[in-house]
DNA sequence: TGTTTTTACTTGCAATTTGAAAGTTAAAGT
DNA sequence: ACTTTAACTTTCAAATTGCAAGTAAAAACA
């Protein structure tokens, strides 16, 4: 079900799969605020319809990004959670994030600036590896609960 | 004219401006096709509609991420042009890339696997680097014609 | 110089996607 | 048992995308 692809472009390839307003935007939930549950994503600042949601978390699955599953002993609560196809596209959030604190300012004044950010700005490739690690880890613990 | 920002995220605020079909497609074709004009554009391996194209040209200019500008003696054909800003982008394609290298050939196994990528897979940040200087030479050259 | 071609669009309209709001179902909590 | 919560689905309106055709001005050609 992953739609088609436009042509044997590797950079027009990724961005048929991830060229839209959300599919990135869940990913870096995730990754960076450690959204897991349905009802985690509604709550995002960002404000994602139900239905979009339910659409993309359904086309992250398929394509590989994610997997869904449940805690031990709940029935209703799903869970998803990156794959390393999902976390290997935490260099692309980071260039991304990089470019707007960069030159996206201008346009967009309110783009937070805080402890997170310098540290991006001091060592981006350890910055991604950090927030990499850091879901790793997560994943790691959640076994044993 | 740019269009509302979702948030004060640096993430979701790239894709604000970036994240749809085809703003970092055309983009790509600039910096790696050496795409200049609204013919050449239309003439790409992603068959973009001309109204479209019209319309995220517009868009790329108003943000910055290009500039319309015409050959001297000229005065039909547009040129479109990366600035800085557009340049800057650079990283961002070449980590699509890598991750469709990576992880989409399941999934589009036509994606091309030649010389150029990989020099990609031996050193990104060079590779990335020869892209944005290749272009900035072109840029450089074309004062004196 | 007049005609044709090229370039860069715009327009109209259908199809797809996005989005707000309300409704549904099953599990959990009380 | 009754209420609440989580995860959807459905409906329908609005916006976006995309194809096809048309237009206007510059450039090339006869």
């Amino acid at each position: 079900m992953p739609q088609d692809f436009r042509c044997d472009c590797p950079f027009t390839s990724a961005l048929d799969i991830l060229g839209d307003k959300w599919m990135l935007v869940i990913v870096k939930q995730m990754l960076v605020e450690g959204k897991e549950t349905f009802k985690d994503f509604t709550e995002s600042e960002e404000a994602i319809a139900t239905n979009i949601l339910s659409t993309k978390l359904k086309l992250l699955e398929e394509v590989g990004i994610i997997i869904k599953t449940k805690r031990p002993g709940n029935k209703k609560t799903n869970l998803y959670l990156l794959t390393d196809m999902g976390l290997a596209l935490t260099p692309i959030l980071v260039e991304l994030a990089s470019w707007s604190d960069s030159h996206l300012r201008g346009l967009n004044p309110s783009i937070v600036d805080g402890e997170a950010m310098e540290s991006m700005r001091r060592d981006k490739a350890a910055f991604a590896s950090a927030l990499e690690q850091n879901y790793r880890a997560k994943l790691a613990s959640m076994v044993y609960e």
